[in-house]
This record gives C-alpha cells, structure tokens and sequence, in this order.
DNA sequence: CTTATTTTTAGACAAATGTCAAAATATAAT
DNA sequence: ATTATATTTTGACATTTGTCTAAAAATAAG
C-alpha cells in the first residue's frame, strides 16, 4: 500500500520547496541564502529537524555541515495535497475545482486554453 | 481591497463545510448530527466559538440555543484555497494543476472530457 | 417556585507549530 | 596545541489547535 503523504506545516513546506527545486542534497546555507524568511539558523535547522523526523528529508553530517537529501519526491506530495483539495472542497468535481479558480481570476483565458490542448492530447494518447 | 481569508485549521473547516452546505442559520445540534465526529458538545461548541472570533459564524442566542450564521462565503474561501495552491504547488500553472490530478489518478479521462465542455463553453461566453 | 434537564461558557491541558538563546561541536587559523 | 570561528544541537517558551471536565445559565417539568 502506498504511504500515506501528511500535510505539512507552512514553515517547513517552504524549506521543502527549496530544497525539491534544488534537485540534489543541499545545505543549511544553501536553503538559508534562497528563503526569504528572517529566521535565525537555528530556527531553519530546527525545521530542518522535524523534516528529517517526518521522513521528508533524509540528513548526513559533511564536516561540520549537514546535507539534506529529499525522500518524498515533490510530485508525490503535490499530487496528494491537490487531491485532498479536490476532495474536500470540489467533491471531487474536476470541473468545480477550475470553474472556481476562473470565477476567482485565479487562471485567465489563456490558461484555460492551453489547458484544453492539454486534454486534447491526454485523450489521443 | 479585499479581506483576506486565512486558512481554516482542519477541524473547523470540517464544521465550516457542514454550515455551508445548510444554507441557512443552524444550532449545534444540526451540525452535531451530521458531522461524523466523536466530539463531545463542549468540543464542538468551543471550535464554533472559535470560527465566530475569526468571523466566519456570527452567534446569536435564540432562548437556551445559539444559531450561527454563514459570513464568509464558501465561494470565497474555496476559490481562495483553489488560488493557495496552485499558486504555492504549481506556480499558477493551471495545467499543472490538471496533469498532477491526472497523474496521481485523482480525475479520470471522463473528467477531464467534462472540463473540456466546460472550457469551450466559457471561452465562446 | 423548585428541581431536573438541556445547552452554553470557562478554564484547563496536551500536542503541534514557530522561533530562539545558550550550549556543544567541529573546523580553521594562529 | 590553543584560540577563534562557523555550524549544529538542546532546551526553552509562546501560540495555535484539539479536546474535555466542571461550572454557569436557561428552560422545562413537577
């Protein structure tokens, strides 16, 4: 059975972002330079923590520096995260979920058309 | 410029959800019945409390009873999670969006059919 | 009116989250 | 080796969220 993904606190999905854009093990200083957060090193090492205990990060000591290897990949966590918003708040209606971000000028026109060749081409396929 | 709609933690959205879907002012026993929880009254009326300091439910006392009433749309809160996300997960790609669903199996090829109607008909409107 | 019953409010407490200062480590520079 | 410097780990503390028990308030029953 698939692991079952759990949503993460705000603060440290941030780090996650950084840390799955970056596309390889990183450090502290990297994460640091490319958050703009004000927090304290210790205060993003903290996170960095509770990342590791999550199971989303995996850490080994270089040094005296950590490197930090993803161990969800992001699609795994983005697929889910959408998929409970779907759930939760469209029934599961695909059509509510865009319908709703058209009527909240969340997507303009243009990006309802580029979606719709999108569909066309899943559906060849 | 518009009131900012902060997320809902878990528990309280899942009251929110019940309010909504009413459609009218409800009493703590309406929603005690539908919302499959074991909460205990006190529970469920301290999160209500809570909702009404954030100003979702406006309280008022009708004899021994207090009805609560709707003030943030669902609409509103829906459209501005939909926005939360694709803008934080997928970059305000919409496709993204659809594709990541697809992918992870949370909407099938009927669905997407249905989106491309629903496409069509907005862009000629 | 009194008492019993219902419903709400207050206060409390644990767990999760956000944030740090201080202590401990490890490396680099004398 | 010793000291200064960089990085991490600990422990702590404030807030927020989840949940309740006990106390208060209001109404219904006798």
């Amino acid at each position: 059975m698939m692991r079952t993904i759990k949503k993460l606190p705000e603060a440290e999905l941030e780090i996650m972002l950084v840390v799955w854009e970056a596309g390889e093990a990183v450090t502290s200083d990297y994460i640091m330079e490319r958050l703009d957060k004000d927090w304290t090193r210790p205060t993003l090492l903290k996170l960095l923590t509770r990342l590791g205990e999550r199971g989303f990060l995996r850490c080994e000591k270089d040094g005296r520096h950590n490197v930090y290897t993803v161990l969800v990949p992001r699609e795994d966590y983005v697929q889910e995260a959408s998929g409970t918003l779907l759930q939760k708040l469209h029934h599961n209606s695909l059509t509510s979920l865009v319908a709703s971000l058209y009527d909240g000028q969340k997507v303009s026109k243009a990006d309802l058309d580029e979606l719709k060749r999108f569909i066309e081409e899943a559906e060849e396929g």
